[in-house]
RNA sequence: GGGCCCUUAGCUCAGUUGGUUAGAGCACUGCGUUUACACCGCAGGAGUCGCCGGUUCGAGUCCGGCAGGGCCCA
């Protein structure tokens, strides 16, 4: 026969066995036809795919698990998919260097392509080596690689033990998603939320897409200004009565023939006299006016500066609040377009523009400099200075600013109105931790214009939009063709607009489709709606939405956080969900960020195969939301020890009670065992009178009740690092000085070795104790299985019925009706603390913790006399003491209670009667 | 420049509504082959709670200021 519990525990393999066996038993499996209050609901983030999973996803996934667990054993329904975020930028670039192509949406789509290499990872092929692919091609390898990117995840989610339900992963690319964003996008468009502007956009020159302002960030870059003169114009000599140049300072000298205005404070005594009045711009000529307004900087250079078409978002702003001309140079490949904008039109000023077409901005910068020095119109050498320099946040060159037709949705950046609904849903959201609220607010009240969804790229979810040709061939923008909701998804660039046929794409008279495709966020921002099935099953979508959790990352809350509170309050006028859990950074060591560049990334799986699942999730679990924790494998090894002990204790737990004797022959046997001991208490029965009657087991119990009440508490308010934390210390207490005082007493007179029946008559004190031990590691088992899933189910599989993930979470009331009436939890503390006290005289005597002690007085301090003698036997049984007199410490300072004071001659100075201490210590030989 | 968070033992962190002598784990040192566990146990040393001021009988905790670190937004 083959013993059910191991001979020797260890935490190593549990991984694999479990998920393969909670698969097989669909343990985490969504049942849809439980009621709303049932339902838990989580909207997982999707992993963008095409990056790799690091320790932070580890760690923040954990959090999600954690909560996921706790409510399934709450008894709550819990709804919790996961989805891979593969749509997008980061995959394109991904796919071009893996696979080495790049996409040209102007060639024919090549059945059976092989792209011409695979497997190019980490290394970037330069453009120039790539091959060129159709569209379609290239979507079919961006589908190829993700996949096996997925794969991947989920092997590694999986072994982390997370307990999403697999039947319902996503992916925000495949049909039902783009099907979502789409009438997301074309419910919004009829509503007038969803628009077309031609206006300036930020623009990534590398990717040649536009960005929105959720994708910027600042990075410091060297520049240099250049002091440039302007010479007046007519009206301003005339004005004045001056011929002095302007001097203005600028970092842009190369927009100079994009010039449409000075620009000064109004305030500015110096320039007061040049407003509304002109300037030439040099080497251009170009008469431009000098105007006033309020973001001119006196302090900045020489307090004036130009207006260029378009330098930065400055410029746009003063470009559009002073009404100035368009005089654009920049072209959506980063270069100087081949013809000189308008008013740059003198022979000599086209000349000098000439010698700029074609160039990039870093050379056209050189070249202008020169030209300005040959002109003598610039003073002295550039002056370097370190700037703020906009960049997307996944590029590396600086954004431009060109002029183009995108497409927008209303996020209240330009909308009173609406700004102030949408920070009345922030309000309402339940933030944990509750100050990450600040920063939803900060960012909505930082909005400077609305959401520009359009993207120039391939890998995405079509802008489900068509326009009509006239009979020029030109588009009408304004009389753009929509499908209808049933038709969903569609792709304009393949699919012939309603109305039309395909032959009459691209013809006078005809259709052209929509190329551009939706950012990753215009449909990642509608995830519960992909998961819920908004479209497809109404049903299901009213049973988990708006949904119970958001967890996240708090770099994402100004992106994926308010994206979707903007599509919910569009859509459905409410919070998509009630709680938002956020999660910290992982810092490494040296209390930075961890990150790919630093050289510092443990890859996950390796960490799970190093310290085991439990390890790392109880590393994770210790770290609170919101709080940024360090990566530290100290950490992951106190888990892993946990996990072990967990074993081990309930070793020893099953066999003292003699649980394992029956459970080793069958889990039927065990069941029975463990009914039997335990007065079928674990199995919904009232507390039979007389079953644990001993103070100490019934102080325990008490205590550990608490510990239910607290922990739950803890959870109920997001804060399972406390509840850990509780349980965790507790169980410390029950394995090092419960289970140590009881050890002997539980045996009942048993032979070391020798096997115990479980249905056999044993002594009360023995009952009392088996009982507590069982009654106590079933309540651990059940408070440690969100934290700890793998060692709690192997434990739980030896002796008790199904998974304990599906186990009730404890409540606190089975526990004090075991405990009796008014039992006194500080009890095992202080026959803890009497059992410390035994063990340092043996410490410090420097003997064996198993020498016997012949005669040991115990000093107690008054408070908790009462509470060592309850439990007398059991301490001089741990502390393997012949003859123990238990002495109230006070009393004993006086010595007329025995008459003569300590016979050792010891410890009369000491007059600390709140410490328990020894005194005539006699050791057996 | 604005907002938010943080600063407690060598390290990582707890510290509830202000209340005895500020805690835990890790690390370190010493001891111990104990019949659940050497992936173990026992014991031990270690802190001017960032700095200055205020409120209070009493401040790690509340208020103001300063310094340092981090994140976000300009």
């Amino acid at each position: 026969m083959t013993a059910r519990i191991p001979e020797k525990a260890t935490v190593d393999g549990l991984e694999d066995r479990w998920n393969e066996a909670w698969e097989a038993q669909g343990t985490y499996r969504f049942d849809e036809t439980k009621d709303r209050e049932q339902i838990y609901s989580i909207d997982t983030p999707p992993p963008t795919v095409s990056g790799s999973l690091h320790v932070g996803h580890v760690f923040s996934y954990t959090h999600t698990d954690v909560v996921a667990r706790y409510q399934r054993m709450c008894g709550r329904e819990v709804f919790y998919p996961m989805g891979w975020d593969d749509n997008g930028l980061p995959t394109e670039r991904r796919v071009q260097n893996y696979f080495g192509v790049r996409c040209d949406p102007t060639l024919p789509y090549e059945p059976g392509f092989e792209p011409p290499h695979v497997g190019g990872e980490g290394k970037s092929i330069k453009a120039a080596d790539q091959q060129p692919v159709s569209r379609r091609n290239f979507v079919e390898l961006c589908e190829r690689l993700t996949e096996e990117d997925e794969k991947q995840f989920e092997a590694l989610w999986r072994h982390l033990g997370l307990s999403v339900d697999w039947s319902r992963t996503y992916q925000t690319i495949e049909p039902d998603a783009q099907a979502v964003a789409q009438q997301a996008f074309l419910r919004s468009l009829a509503r007038g939320e969803a628009y077309q502007a031609e206006a300036p956009t930020l623009w990534d020159v590398t990717f040649r897409t536009a960005v929105a302002q959720a994708e910027l960030e600042d990075r410091e870059r060297p520049g240099a200004y250049h002091r440039v003169a302007f010479e007046p114009a007519a009206d301003m000599e005339e004005a004045t009565g001056r011929y002095d140049s302007v001097w203005i300072e600028t970092t842009r000298p190369e927009l100079l023939p994009a010039c449409v205005a000075l620009v000064a404070h109004p305030d500015d005594k110096r320039y007061q006299p040049l407003f509304g009045k002109h300037v030439r711009t040099p080497l251009f000529g170009v008469e431009v006016p000098v105007v006033a307004h309020r973001l001119a900087s006196p302090e900045k250079g020489s307090g004036i500066a130009m207006i260029c078409t378009f330098g930065d978002v400055t410029d746009v702003i003063w470009w559009r609040e002073l009404d100035l001309p368009m005089r654009s140079v920049l072209g959506r490949d980063g270069r100087f377009a081949a013809d000189a904008p308008a008013g740059v039109d003198t022979p000599d000023a086209v000349a000098a523009y000439a010698q700029l077409a074609g160039k990039t901005v870093f050379s056209a910068q050189q070249r202008i400099v020169e030209m300005l020095r040959e002109a003598d119109v610039m003073e002295g050498d550039p002056r370097p200075v370190s700037h703020p320099v906009k960049f997307y946040e996944k590029g590396d060159k600086p954004l431009e600013i060109v002029t183009s037709r995108q497409w927008y949705i209303a996020n209240g950046g330009r909308d009173e109105s609406l700004r102030g609904a949408l920070l009345e849903r922030g309000a309402d959201l339940d933030f944990v931790p509750a100050h990450m609220g600040k920063r939803y607010e900060n960012w909505v009240n930082g909005l400077t214009g609305d959401w520009l969804i359009s993207r120039q790229r391939f890998f995405g979810v079509p802008i489900p939009v068509w326009y009509p040709l006239d009979d020029a061939g030109e588009p009408v923008w304004d009389a753009r063709i929509v499908p209808a909701e049933d038709a969903l998804p569609v792709d304009p660039s393949v699919d012939a607009a309603p109305g039309f046929t395909e032959d009459q794409r691209d013809q006078p008279g005809g259709f052209v489709g929509e190329m551009d495709i939706m950012d990753t966020w215009a449909t990642s921002s509608l995830t519960p709606q992909i998961v819920g099935g908004w479209r497809t099953d109404p049903a299901l979508f009213a049973k988990v939405f708006p949904m119970d959790l958001r967890p996240q990352g708090q770099d994402i809350i100004r992106t994926w956080l308010f994206s979707t509170v903007v599509r919910s309050h569009l859509e459905h006028g409410t919070l998509p969900w009630k709680h938002a859990a956020i999660s910290g950074w992982i810092l490494d060591p040296d209390r930075k960020k961890m990150s790919k560049s630093k050289g510092n990334v443990v890859t996950p799986m390796g960490l799970l195969e190093t310290h085991g699942s439990d390890a790392v999730r109880y590393w994770a679990a210790s770290a609170r939301l919101g709080t940024d924790a360090a990566f530290d494998e100290g950490q992951m090894k106190v888990g892993r020890r946990l996990a072990m002990k967990v074993l081990n204790a309930s070793k020893f737990v099953l066999g003292a009670t003699g649980i394992a004797t029956a459970a080793d022959a069958s889990l039927e046997e065990g069941l029975r065992a463990t009914a039997h001991v335990s007065g079928g208490v674990l199995d919904g029965g009232d507390a039979p009178a007389g079953l644990v009657t001993q103070p100490l087991d019934r102080a325990l119990l008490a205590g550990l009740a608490d510990v239910v009440d607290k922990a739950g508490a803890a959870l109920e308010a997001y804060d399972h690092t406390r509840a850990l934390e509780l349980t965790e210390s507790l169980f410390w207490t029950f394995c090092d000085d419960y289970v140590e005082l009881v050890k002997t007493r539980a045996y009942d007179g048993a032979a070391p070795g020798e096997a115990i029946d479980p249905f056999a008559e044993c002594s009360p004190e023995a009952a009392s104790a088996r009982a507590a031990l069982t009654i106590a590691l079933e309540t651990f088992l059940r408070l440690f299985a969100p934290v700890l899933p793998f060692a709690t189910e192997e434990v739980w599989s030896w002796f008790r019925p199904a998974t304990v993930h599906r186990a009730p979470w404890p409540t606190s009331e089975p526990l004090r009706a075991v405990a009796g009436d008014a039992p006194d939890a500080t009890l095992v503390d202080a026959a803890g603390a009497a059992l410390a006290t035994l063990r340092k005289i043996k410490s410090e005597a420097k003997v064996s913790q198993r020498t016997e002690l012949v005669s040991v007085d115990l000093l107690v301090p008054e408070s908790k006399v009462a509470a060592v003698f309850a439990a007398k036997a059991d301490v001089m049984a741990a502390g393997r003491v012949r003859a123990l007199q238990i002495v109230d410490a006070e009393a004993a300072l006086d010595p007329g209670v025995d008459g003569e004071g300590p016979e050792d001659g010891s410890g009369v100075s000491i007059a600390d009667t709140t410490v328990m201490r020894t005194e005539n210590v006699v050791f057996a030989d």
